[in-house]
DNA sequence: AATGTCTTTCAAAACGTTTTGAAGAGCAAT
DNA sequence: ATTGCTCTTCAAAACGTTTTGAAAGACATT
């Protein structure tokens, strides 16, 4: 059932029928009432695709979803995306994910669903520091919303948690609990947030007087395992760092699972700190001190930025930064005299 | 640039500057390589849109994402999205994730996708014993593929575990290890792998000789937090379970970390076991005896069945069942003497 | 009776592809 | 010169909407 057999039926024109079933305020009252009741007798839908066509609108948002690096299929990625969805749904919007290999082929991907029209706009996730993804697109003039800045901000919009501040207040107050060696297990070098999470932690180091020769920087994977076997590592040092600042909760836990295993105590042999704040984090043994960062509130906000974006609004005036908020809980605490390793 | 604009600058008709990019045998070797070449020039590509339009193909499969269901938001999600998408990839298919609240408005979402015609086929997830979805989704004669099958197997293409096998065979292992009061910590009741989970647990305790009166059955929201809840309970009773089977991975770490804080040594005093074998089930504390279900390869199963449907195969053909695998750690065990409570 | 103003309806064009059915070009056989 | 065949190209239709620009009808004003 389309559109023209549903005005065959109504011995009334294409024109005015699609007027009548959106909204058009030229169509006589009896007319629309008659036009909607066929429609919805019949259940007649509009095609979308013969809709997105002429509207040069396809009401659908694109996602990226690159595999392989194991870091994206953490909960941080399906919780973004359900904030997304959840507040794309309200105006009917769609979410075109499409998979892509990290690395090459992932740009790809950007263009095909840019150039091939695929969607409106584009979400682009974990930005790096220097973003060939986020160039392509302020290129073409794509509208796009990025989570995270990049190394160069540009007048693009976007949403980003402070992560300088966020690490720098966190080694503050571990270096205020008296610990001296402070370790930071930080996520992977490309990532931007790598980049300013360092900086922050760094900041707090110079600040107190411990020098750069102090600093510990390890960088991991994202995953549980991969906090477990860096731990590890760091503990079996003849000077094991006394508090360890991972950059995720995923390798916190791993961390602190090493740590136990190497008969550390937590906190009294060593605080260990993670980030995002994930519902388990709480219930982790020690509940876990970590910066919190509201995934999904972030993802409503993107999609809130998309939207404004879509209506118009200049993307200079859609830049927000966070600061993440310090739940302190367990894992942390001052040096406690070690019991004989 | 479109095909028109292409067409005119070659001095060729569209029709041949289409053939041409889509490989027809009948265009002229030279004419194409000047083509295609042009095309390369220019950065011609094709709008997905109107070519979907015109083959009444949209090469995307659609998505439902339930949120405010605690549940859909597990690392279960994500997982089976990657594998979807990896192997939905290769093939030149996007996912279309559309987001909807469980409730009323769910098969609401389902309609729009179908009937709007914006995707090709569909994958329900998490079946329910009767289930709206594949009702609507059978009668409409749409291509879909369900993970986890309905009360009423019709001929549709699934894939699923064998959860009935899987729970029989993990309670028969428990009564084994001298367990008499085995609690089980279930899925929600809608939903058709609780009924099978269920049954597969009551068909061991009955065939051991513990009646069903033995049976403790309480229904969990799948989040670490209800597990902990759930579990507290059950160990403030006068004569608490001595082993918990959880319906997942995550409600089974909540559950170890309740009966650590109420003193109960696991397994010594209580044994914990999950279902899911997510990564960080070897990391808890003890590590997690669970039953394995391979999330993204079934994802990437899934996947293959689509494009089999999507190719003509009768769904009856495409029908899978997998028997989850008992990943023995060490948060199961014999009963030992209690140590004074 | 002519003009103007609303209100309501319509036929045709447009969106950018693919597919259909036909025709032009080249050449060999009659 | 005609016919038949193959190879290559083309104009037009189709997909199902929305938008454009115009017209028809009803009614009041001159």
């Amino acid at each position: 059932m389309d559109l023209r057999e549903l005005a065959r039926r109504l011995d009334l024109s294409v024109t005015t029928v699609s007027r009548a079933l959106n909204g058009f305020p030229e169509v006589k009252e009896s007319t629309r009432r008659r036009v909607v009741e066929a429609a919805r007798e019949h259940g007649y839908v509009p095609n979308r695709l013969a809709r997105s066509l002429q509207k040069g609108r396809t009401e659908a948002v694109g996602v990226v979803l690159p595999f392989q690096f194991g870091h994206f299929t953490d909960p941080f990625f399906s919780e973004l995306l359900v904030g997304l969805g959840q507040r794309l749904h309200q105006d009917d919007l769609d979410l075109m994910v499409t998979a892509a290999p990290s690395g090459p082929e992932e740009i790809v991907a950007y263009r095909r669903m840019v150039e091939g029209r695929r969607v409106d706009a584009i979400v682009v996730g974990r930005t790096r520091r220097r973003d060939e993804r986020i160039d392509y697109l302020i290129e073409r003039g794509f509208p796009f919303v990025a989570h995270g800045r990049t190394e160069t901000d540009c007048d693009y919009a976007y949403l980003d948690m402070d992560h300088e501040r966020g690490f720098y207040e966190l080694s503050r107050r571990l270096i205020g609990l008296g610990h001296r060696r402070l370790a930071l297990i930080n996520a992977p070098e490309d990532l931007n947030l790598s980049y300013l999470r360092r900086a922050g932690y760094l900041r707090a180091l110079t600040e107190c007087g411990l020098g750069e020769e102090a600093a510990l920087v390890l960088t991991g994977d994202m995953t549980e395992q991969g906090g477990h076997v860096i731990a590890g590592q760091l503990l079996k040092l003849s000077e094991p760092p006394t508090a360890m600042v991972c950059a995720n909760d995923t390798m916190a836990v791993g961390a602190l699972r090493a740590a136990k295993q190497h008969g550390f105590d937590v906190p009294g042999d060593v605080s260990i700190t993670g980030y995002d704040d994930l519902r388990m984090s709480g219930f982790t043994e020690p509940p876990l001190t970590t910066l919190r960062q509201p995934i999904r509130k972030a993802g409503q906000a993107l999609a809130e930025k998309l939207l404004a974006l879509m209506a118009g609004a200049p993307p200079a005036e859609l830049q927000e930064l966070w600061r993440p908020e310090l739940v302190v809980r367990e894992s942390d605490g001052p040096l406690r005299a070690r019991s004989a390793a």
